[in-house]
DNA sequence: TCAAAAGTGTTATGCGTACACCCATGG
DNA sequence: CCATGGGTGTACGCATAACACTTTTGA
């Protein structure tokens, strides 16, 4: 197959965060401001180069979590996106990022990591409702960023790492409601969720002060993969089809 | 965050192919002997190095396709799985691959490329089922890319690309159970299809001779995401949960 | 006329949804 | 005792699975 003197064209590696949260019941994702050409000054998924030719990838978005978002890594979840690679991404040459999809439960004060001074959390509707720009195509990442977790949340226990170690199945129904944008029936979501096996389990009564009957605390449960899954209505799908 | 005189470390970048086909009612994958060290010898996934720093990631994975498998890349279905890159991987160096999900209808005679002699049809519960080796992390690549193959069936058109331009039912019945690994109910499975609106559109009558009743053919629909969803039945789940 | 595969009807069951209703706590 | 959110009961409709049955062809 290779000619005798041929040789790959080398690339540089890069790696691209989509981090969310909920913050006030509502989607956010971490953005930086860009430091330096090219797009200084633009919002920017967190994200940088591989550290030297042995950093393994994920520890790579692992590291940059740590650089950019001060997150700590531990029971985080992280998970690939894909590779986003064309040829023009990059004015500065051949640049190939992985962008992964990170995870995180609602923290008190997430902003202003080492190195990046101007992370913050966004809502991300304001980027995928077409307004704000991003650099290089992080647009197009953070839409498939949000459209995996959209669907993983039907299919895996996902919704459960945007909660802390315990929680409440209202809580958990925020999740679902502000990943999916839609509203959903609290009493038929409080008996669903649990006759999903292994999805979640009780935990310790150690109630917290809220206004009404004080709710029941649940903890991660071990199965991953949701059998039934948590399926979501169907958008009001206006136009059956064409 | 870059230090003055820091240089991010290149990298060589890949592609590999995961390609699918259904020959005599099993999944088959297509895979080539390799040539050239490392892995003289070893089965391996089609795949091979970017052509030049303007290549695109998807432009590569077609080209190979068309190089290793010889197979037409139009009206092939096309699909990233993700990359591949742990730093040991490859033992001539830092190697990062973009795996690529292909489907391709049943074809006559699919061996022999241009370039790679010793490519085959196998079926893919030889490599699945541990036995068979392969080479670099090709086995994991290949059980990603099967896996992904049995979600989207559920919930994409992708069955439809196993199939040729016209299709009876029970054609596309034989890529689900091929591919799920398990007997469906021809009668249900006739319907439950024809209710996905836009799934399958009827075919010009151009019936095949056949044992029994001539079946009505059918070609793709317009609708690549399925509302409803075809689900699969639970495997046989023995342990509920632990 | 028989075998084989396609296609149709029918029924029971289970699940999602909607919604009425009761429970427990803070103010 | 009232507002607020947590939790339970229940009925209805629809999707599915199971399977009996009819249709259409080749041999």
């Amino acid at each position: 197959m290779e000619e005798t003197s041929w040789e790959p064209p080398p690339v540089l590696l890069a790696v691209d965060l989509v981090i969310l949260t909920l913050r006030s019941s509502r989607l956010h994702v971490l953005l930086v401001e860009r430091g330096i050409e090219p797009y200084e000054g633009a919002s920017a998924l967190p994200g940088g180069f591989l550290f030297d030719s042995g950093e393994d990838i994920r520890a790579a978005a692992h590291r940059e979590l740590s650089e950019e978002a001060n997150l700590d890594a531990s029971r985080l979840h992280l998970e690939q996106l894909g590779a986003y690679g064309s040829p023009d991404r990059d004015p500065r040459g051949r640049v190939v990022s992985v962008a992964y999809l990170a995870i995180a439960p609602g923290l008190p004060e997430p902003e202003a990591g080492t190195d990046a001074s101007a992370a913050s959390w966004l809502p991300v509707e304001e980027f995928t409702s077409g307004r704000a720009p991003l650099a290089f195509d992080h647009h197009r990442i953070l839409e498939d960023g949000v459209e995996q977790a959209r669907t993983e949340l039907e299919h895996t226990s996902l919704a459960t790492a945007f909660c802390n170690e315990t929680f409440t199945i209202s809580e958990l129904q925020r999740v679902y409601e502000a990943v999916w944008g839609q509203q959903l029936d609290p009493r038929n979501f409080y008996r669903k969720v649990q006759a999903v096996p292994g999805f979640i389990l009780p935990a310790v009564s150690d109630r917290r002060p809220t206004r009404g009957r004080p709710a029941r605390l649940f903890r991660r449960g071990p199965r991953t993969r949701l059998r039934p899954p948590m399926m979501r209505p169907d958008p009001p799908t206006q136009s059956e089809e064409r």
